[in-house]
RNA sequence: GCCACUUUAGCUCAGCUGGUAGAGCAACUGAUUUGUAAUCAGUAGGUCGUUGGUUCGAUUCCGACAAGUGGCUCCA
């Protein structure tokens, strides 16, 4: 007898080689049922795995992330069967389970796959399943299972055998589909009860663009009908707080074909929100103890020669222009401008941390596939700056930035966000990143150092590294799912050297500082663009464009409308009468939908007392109040940056 | 850049197998003077993304290009 301790702490005792299917219906039918896999001291196997041995046990449900990915992966396979019946001789990657579902990478030699392929592998797939093939696993030798896939002419299936070791190799075969797979499998696919295949994309081969495109379709699946239509529901909201949508609704910004693909037009509600942001910006750079300037839109080519950027960075600029003689680019970024200012002047230890901040214009020639609504942009305005600092105040600078950081995240809002600590590769070293190996491991010690002693919770991440140095990027999440890097906090220990950035240190020698490339809210397109997904277009009050708009109930109260607006507009608060001869259902349903935050009902009533009827949006009547009170009430929320209404 | 798909009025979308387009909302005009999420009526608005081809004839079929969307690669 062997001794299974499950997750409740309490043990039962069972013969050995025990399945942990027959363990669960020991325990009870339902639970046997709903069971995909187990987690049997630590490892997630198959439910019909034999346990020879006293182990704790955790029986797997569609309620746990490793069942509900085994499910995924179980339905890749199953996808797969569909796809070989109706594309014989097609040859498999890999298919593994994804946040959303699942995907499985295929070649179909000369064959092409489309939408419409897609329903009729839905149907195949559903017709599998109501067959309940049971997933079979049989381990097999490294020799025999190369000659199974030699024999089918299989090499994708031959180059994954080739990282495997003999004795660890198993195949998995449902119905008519044999896979090479460590597995674990569900118990069979009758559990998969509703299939969606969401869409056809190429992937290249081991994610590299060198290699051969594969074809990749991704599907969802889920144990009831009920859940894949609230999974899809709830893709139907997300569409709803698209940005691209909501921008377009709340007239934020526009793009226009003659303009160009990626060149972003802000309206003038788009505008208002950029002054803000930048207003807030100015506000915390000023009291950092930060500089302003503002440089050129181009500069001649030998500046990014000397930056080191041109090797590494103009495949993504725009091309040149000759202008007597010279080759000239639109900036791609800020930071070679901002090191000529400091080296205009001659510079001293005591000058030092020079912090130098701009909301410059970069433009950058993004491959056309990777362009996005906001999110991805050719023409972006940076919230940059670049300081420079000696080494001993390097952890009190890069401190000071991070806690930038947070204090704008606090502001907006996010909780969602992690800290990617991104180092380089010492592989590529010469290629993409500058040949200093030991002022890499020098500077990401004194990066990782900010992080361990501010108890900033971080990632450590491989071969994201600027080119010039170690960087933090921050990602974080849209309302919608969408993941994202905003900002970035990179050491540049390169550039400095590279423009003989000198400071005089108190012992009369020459110095070159160290770089901090910061950008805490990114773009003003990916920031807004995100703002408008998080907040559902529904800015707070200090952001949004029309923050009150005035409802008069009839035109006999205009005037009375007016006085009100024009006291509103001379405590600085964006307002508008809306004289237009409706109803007051239809200005009210008009304005919450272009999601003002407030609005003021006026009708007899109001006028005669000198009150406004307060209305906030999507929240309903808010009862009357004296004009002039509300009015201190709405500055204080403005000048606080409050997230919501007191 | 690569793979797949999409492109009809300002917006959201109809338009069966080829015979030069239609709705709702928005806009404009008029009536209505209105009390917390759509008042009524009328008018105007489209060389059906661009460009080649097939055809007696193309919004519809085929090709190229452009832009957009979902991915891959890349990235703030």
């Amino acid at each position: 007898m062997i001794d299974i301790t499950l997750p409740d702490g309490s043990i039962r005792q069972y013969p050995e080689g025990t399945s942990s299917m027959d363990i669960a219906r020991s325990i009870s039918e339902g639970l046997a049922r709903k069971v995909l896999a187990a987690r049997v001291n630590g490892q997630v196997l198959d439910a019909a795995r034999p346990i020879n041995q006293s182990a704790n046990l955790q029986l797997l449900t569609w309620n746990d992330t490793d069942g509900k990915n085994t499910f995924w992966h179980s339905s890749a396979h199953l996808m797969a069967e569909a796809v070989e019946s109706i594309f014989p001789g097609v040859k498999f990657w890999v298919g593994p389970p994804v946040e959303n579902g699942f995907y499985y990478d295929m070649d179909l030699g000369d064959r092409k796959m489309n939408e419409e392929d897609l329903a009729i592998l839905e149907k195949k797939m559903n017709e599998l399943a109501k067959q309940n093939n049971v997933y079979v696993r049989k381990e097999i030798s490294k020799n025999d299972a190369i000659n199974y896939f030699t024999e089918k002419g299989d090499e994708y299936k031959l180059d994954l055998l080739s990282g495997l070791t003999d004795g660890e190799i198993s195949f998995y075969t449902q119905g008519s589909f044999t896979d090479l797979c460590r597995g674990p499998h569900i118990p069979s696919t009758g559990l998969i009860k509703a299939i969606k295949l969401t869409s056809v994309a190429g992937a290249y081969w081991k994610g590299d663009e060198k290699n051969k495109m594969l074809t990749r379709v991704y599907g969802v699946t889920f144990p009831s009908q009920k859940e894949l239509d609230e999974h899809l529901a709830m893709l139907e909201e997300a569409k709803k707080r698209d940005h691209r949508k909501l921008g377009k609704e709340l007239g934020i910004f526009t793009m226009d074909d003659d303009v160009g693909p990626g060149l972003v037009l802000w309206m003038p509600n788009g505008t208002i929100v950029i002054e803000e942001l930048e207003k807030l910006a100015k506000e915390s750079e000023n009291a950092a103890g930060y500089k302003r300037v503002v440089t050129p839109h181009i500069a001649k080519e030998n500046l990014y020669i000397t930056s080191g950027h041109l090797p590494y960075y103009e495949d993504s600029m725009y091309p040149p222009m000759e202008l007597e003689g010279q080759k000239y680019y639109l900036k791609a970024m800020n930071c070679p401008h901002h090191h000529k200012i400091f080296a205009a002047e001659p510079r001293s230890y005591k000058d030092l941390p020079l912090r130098l901040a701009e909301y410059g214009t970069c433009y950058r020639y993004e491959q056309s596939g990777e362009l996005f609504g906001l999110m991805r942009v050719r023409c972006l305005h940076m919230n940059d700056a670049h300081i420079y600092c000696t080494k001993d105040q390097f952890y009190e600078e890069f401190r000071a930035v991070n806690e930038m950081y947070l204090k704008y995240f606090k502001i907006f809002g996010v909780d969602k966000y992690v800290m990617r600590l991104s180092l380089h590769s010492p592989e590529k070293l010469g290629q993409k990143y500058v040949n200093e190996p030991e002022l890499w491991k020098e500077t990401e010690a004194l990066v990782r150092d900010v992080l361990i002693r501010t108890k900033t919770p971080f990632v450590e991440v491989q071969d994201e590294a600027a080119f010039y140095g170690p960087k933090i990027d921050v990602q974080i999440w849209s309302a919608i799912g969408r993941e994202f890097t905003l900002a970035t906090n990179q050491v540049d220990f390169a550039q400095g050297r590279r423009f003989k950035l000198e400071y005089t240190t108190a012992d009369n020698k020459g110095e070159t500082p160290l770089i901090i490339h910061r950008a805490p809210l990114g773009t003003h397109e990916r920031f807004i663009g995100f703002l408008l997904e998080h907040y559902a277009g529904k800015f707070p009050l200090w952001l949004a464009p029309m923050q009150v708009k005035v409802l008069p109930i009839s035109d006999k109260f205009l005037p009375y409308a007016r006085s009100v607006a024009d006291k509103l507009k001379k405590a600085d608060i964006r307002c508008e009468v809306d004289d237009r001869n409706e109803k007051i259902g239809k200005k009210i349903r008009d304005t919450e939908m272009m999601k003002v935050p407030l609005m003021l009902v006026v009708g007899e009533k109001e006028m005669n007392e000198d009150k406004v009827a307060v209305r906030r949006q999507g929240k309903g009547d808010q009862g009357t109040r004296p004009v002039d009170e509300l009015i201190a009430e709405l500055v204080y929320e403005i000048k606080e940056r409050k997230e919501t209404e007191a």
